[in-house]
DNA sequence: ATGTAGTTGGAAACTATTTTCAACTGGAGT
DNA sequence: ACTCCAGTTGAAAATAGTTTCCAACTACAT
């Protein structure tokens, strides 16, 4: 399931758990805020646990797991691909973006830009092939780390 | 260790090892072969090593994983991210290209198309970041799975 | 307040991958 | 051809991320 979500209002996390006959639990509302406050920087599940357990002693890793995976469903997180062994997350602002990726210290920096508007034409009419999704992951040097005039 | 490759001459597999002390043994050989009958074609690391075992019946996933990851670092293989469980790997022909995935029936189909030099000059002056690889993965339909009217 | 569909946490299962280690071998040197 | 050893192998065990199971729990409509 992956719904397009264009909203430019914050997101009502009760309206949309109980439209869908969903509770709106501590645990849900927990990630929720974890997402929120941490707006634009993709974490690992397990990041996102850690957070959790500070407000939330109890709050078990398969809870958290499966709230990101209802979270994608409704539209109110992002899988974000960043070719590592755990999944990233991060919230859903409805503003499609890319990432790039310092393969020396890992930080992670969202770029607006994106040109597959002008590739989808030419897969079209080259590949006969309709492309509903995409997902560009870019990865280079840092302002930070790039200075290293060995 | 990622070096840039660019042959236009088959690969000699057995000059890039033994130039580096490196042994020229059944296992690889039969890996490359698999990549080689494949190319163009990303398989997982357990597809690979099914095909070995037709030809090679005592070779064990270890090696066909040892080998992948020897392979990449000598220019041999590429890894391929289609966002799915296990990595994928693909035979490196010195072309950059991307990739077609269907959602529907799984079909990879290499683009040569990349926009990606455009996209780094703008990154650099926006961003002061400098790329050094990227990943490119499409998703949607291909002629195939498209036709569904209902 | 009650009832119940939906939710939770912990354990166990599962999958992909890596590590460990004793046995084996390609191929350079003789 | 024989020796030798750095490099390699396969099986088992370990690790890491994720999913499944299930009995206990709870949000919330009535
Ligand atoms: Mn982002
Ligand atoms: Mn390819
Ligand atoms: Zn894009
Ligand atoms: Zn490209």
């Amino acid at each position: 399931m992956e719904t397009i979500f264009n909203w430019s209002s914050p997101i009502d996390l009760q309206e949309r758990l109980s439209r869908r006959g969903l509770k709106n639990t501590p645990q849900r509302k927990c990630v929720f805020g974890v997402l929120t406050r941490n707006a634009g920087k993709p974490m690992t599940p397990d990041q996102i646990h850690q957070f959790c357990l500070k407000s939330n002693p109890r709050m078990g890793l398969t809870t958290v797991y499966r709230t990101l995976e209802l979270f994608c469903d409704i539209g109110v997180a992002m899988r974000v691909h960043l070719h590592e062994p755990s999944q990233y997350y991060e919230l859903n602002t409805g503003k499609h973006h890319h990432h790039l990726v310092c393969v020396a210290c890992g930080i992670v920096e969202p770029v607006d830009m994106c040109m597959i508007d002008e590739m989808n034409d030419m897969i079209r009419d080259n590949h006969d092939f309709v492309v509903t999704s995409h997902c560009l992951s870019l990865f280079g040097y840092c302002p930070m780390c790039l200075p290293k005039p060995n």
